[in-house]
DNA sequence: GCCGTTTTCGGCCCGACTGTTTTCAGTCG
């Protein structure tokens, strides 16, 4: 059973339980469930079977969901989720997906007018019954008719890869203005997630107003959601959101920290500089006034006086742009994130591994890895041609890498049975070697390697003769037909090609297409432990649309020890620049140069080979 | 609903902005 049902089913129950007002904490607890059970590198089926574990050793996982766990594993679904679908109408949590409309005042909508659908909704706004409702008025009703049609598009996500196009865009834009101190991209885009949401854009400037008038004439632009002091925010034209926020510097590094997020680490991190007598905000590390015990009785009072006085204060900042914000004691650090992080005693994070799974850990214990950099790769070991349905020929691939500071490229086309990509048979294939052999000579100190992509055929085995495989430097493996196999099946085909000496490695070991195709069911457990039985190597194909193996099975490869490639799987020469997206991926896995074989020489990973 | 070298009960991060109110709730990140 998937650990991705789990988690679903557990959001769902946050989603439902925040209509019927629940305790926040409660609905709190199943969302961080979701998300750790996400994060887990093993499916929960393992460790539900192990005798000698327990799910409530998973963090976050208390007597009660780890009940609910058994029960999802054991009959597919909870009752608990089933009774709460049978009270709340579907079309009721669409309503949430509309902008600025939360479980709150959806939940007024269905319980005052009885709507449940966007429809009813559409139609209930249209007659001009939703602005008389207690809470509600004509701007939000406006609004609300505004979001019914935005509310399918905005939650789409896009590639990294293609927020960062606009993300450059928008910088040498926002460039142009005299006065900006200091710029950042925030949130996800700085994590290196593979799809991005919204662009938080950071900005320590002279003066705020000048810095939004800027923003609003980005070319991109389609509307303007809202404006205040410090804050902007903007719709593109294709759907994307920005947020701007301007800072004076004393608090840029403490709102880089603040808008970088993810949300869940910046929980801890707040937790832990509360333990200390210490407060963090997007303003700075402040000390909390003597007196505050953390046993306090009037937490509600205290938090309500700051509130009023922080606003007080930001407005100062906004006049002056640069004067300390004293919001609760006085300021501690705030102008760099290593400040802000040194001021709660600890060491910075990359961006990419703060997830809130392993980092504060690893902080406290002193081993926080050293990520590997997209410099650290020296070869390249998927790619195709115009043998195959490439678009460069052989010898431009090799100029291209080289270019690239590359020293080795595997040439890995297509096997037969991918006959719409014109794949290789054995005749064609060791033309092609002969190929390489004489290219070879002509360029020093880089190698190309004979390679093959191999598929692994429907009914299990290679596509290609042994006799062939074995005259190949490097096979990549891959399933590219019958994903829709059952589980045990699409497994035991991968498991077979794993037991094969001649495979070194399978590439996009899931096939998943990010938001556009789910991955296949394979029990990735199961691959994993024969990986590291039979000595074979792990594909992060480096395409945007793929990053597969995700962060989340890299990272548990890892943990076995199993070597990871990164790969561009090319078609083009530009198709070689995609690297640097599987290194985002790779960051967010925690790897090291260590943990990715190709930061080494083709000497070194012939030796980890299998004999 | 989870969690605990201060606690098995009483905590659980913090602030900007909007629209609706006349002091604040809801939403968002």
């Amino acid at each position: 059973m998937n650990n991705r049902d789990v988690a679903a089913a557990f959001d769902e129950i946050a989603d439902l339980l925040e209509f019927q007002n629940a305790n926040p904490f409660r609905v709190r607890a199943y969302r961080n469930a979701a998300r750790r059970i996400n994060d887990l590198p093993e499916s929960l089926t393992t460790v539900a079977a192990d005798p000698n574990r327990d799910l409530t050793e998973i963090e976050g996982i208390g007597k009660d969901l780890a009940q609910k766990i058994a029960e999802f594993l054991d009959t597919g679904s909870i009752a608990m989720l089933e009774q709460l679908r049978d009270e709340i109408p579907g079309g009721v949590l669409a309503m949430v997906r509309i902008p600025g409309l939360g479980p709150k005042k959806a939940a007024a909508l269905h319980k005052e007018l009885g709507i449940s659908s966007l429809d009813e909704l559409r139609a209930a706004c249209e007659a001009n019954r939703v602005a008389e409702l207690k809470g509600f008025g004509k701007k939000t009703q406006d609004k609300i008719l505004a979001g019914i049609d935005l509310a399918a598009r905005a939650q789409e996500r896009m590639y990294w890869a293609h927020a960062d196009e606009i993300v450059q865009e928008l910088l040498a834009h926002m460039r142009k203005l005299k006065g900006i101190r200091q710029m950042e991209v925030a949130g996800s885009y700085r994590r290196g997630r593979e799809t991005i949401g919204d662009i938080d854009l950071l900005v320590d400037a002279e003066d705020a107003n000048a810095a939004m008038d800027q923003l609003g004439r980005f070319e991109e632009l389609a509307t303007v959601i809202g404006r205040g002091d410090t804050k902007m925010s903007v719709r593109l034209g294709r759907g994307l959101q920005i947020d701007l926020r301007v800072v004076p510097s004393k608090s840029f590094g403490a709102a880089l920290q603040y808008f970088t997020g993810s949300k869940d680490h910046n929980v801890i991190l707040r937790a832990m500089a509360k333990d200390r007598g210490l407060l963090v905000n997007e303003y700075g590390v402040f000390r909390v006034a003597a007196g505050d015990s953390p046993a306090t009785k009037k937490q509600s009072t205290k938090s309500t006086e700051n509130s009023a006085k922080t606003k007080a204060e930001n407005s100062d900042v906004a006049a002056t742009g640069e004067s300390p914000v004293a919001t609760a004691g006085e300021y501690i650090a705030g102008r760099t994130e290593e400040e802000v992080y040194a001021a709660v005693g600890l060491p910075w994070f990359p961006p990419e591994i703060r997830e809130a799974r392993q980092e504060f850990a690893w902080a406290e214990a002193g081993k926080l890895p050293t990520l590997i950099e997209v410099t650290d790769l020296v070869g390249d070991l998927h790619m195709h041609t115009t043998a195959s349905d490439g678009q460069a020929t052989l010898r431009a691939m090799a100029v291209a890498a080289i270019e690239r500071g590359l020293k080795y490229i595997a040439i890995t086309d297509h096997s037969p049975r991918v006959s719409m990509a014109n794949g290789l048979n054995p005749q064609r294939l060791r033309k092609q070697w002969a190929e390489i052999d004489r290219l070879n000579g002509e360029f020093d100190d880089f190698t190309i390697l004979k390679g093959i992509e191999c598929d692994i055929l429907e009914k299990g085995g290679m596509d290609l003769p042994d006799d062939v495989l074995a005259e190949a430097d490097w096979v990549v493996a891959s399933v590219h037909y019958g994903q829709q196999q059952s589980r045990e099946q699409i497994t035991e085909r991968i498991l077979g090609a794993l037991e094969n000496p001649y495979v070194s490695i399978i590439a996009h070991p899931t096939g998943r297409l990010i938001s556009r195709r789910e991955p296949y069911a394979v029990d990735l457990d199961q691959v994993f432990a024969a990986a590291a039985k039979h000595h074979k190597f792990m594909e992060m194909n480096a395409n945007p649309a793929r990053l597969d193996l995700d962060d989340v099975a890299a990272a548990a490869a890892k943990q076995l020890g199993i070597p990871i490639v990164i790969s561009s799987d090319a078609h083009s020469t530009g198709g070689l620049d995609v690297l640097r997206y599987g290194i985002l991926q790779a960051r967010r896995a925690g790897l090291t140069a260590k943990d990715v074989a190709n930061t080494r020489s083709w000497t070194a990973i012939k030796k980890m080979l299998p004999k």
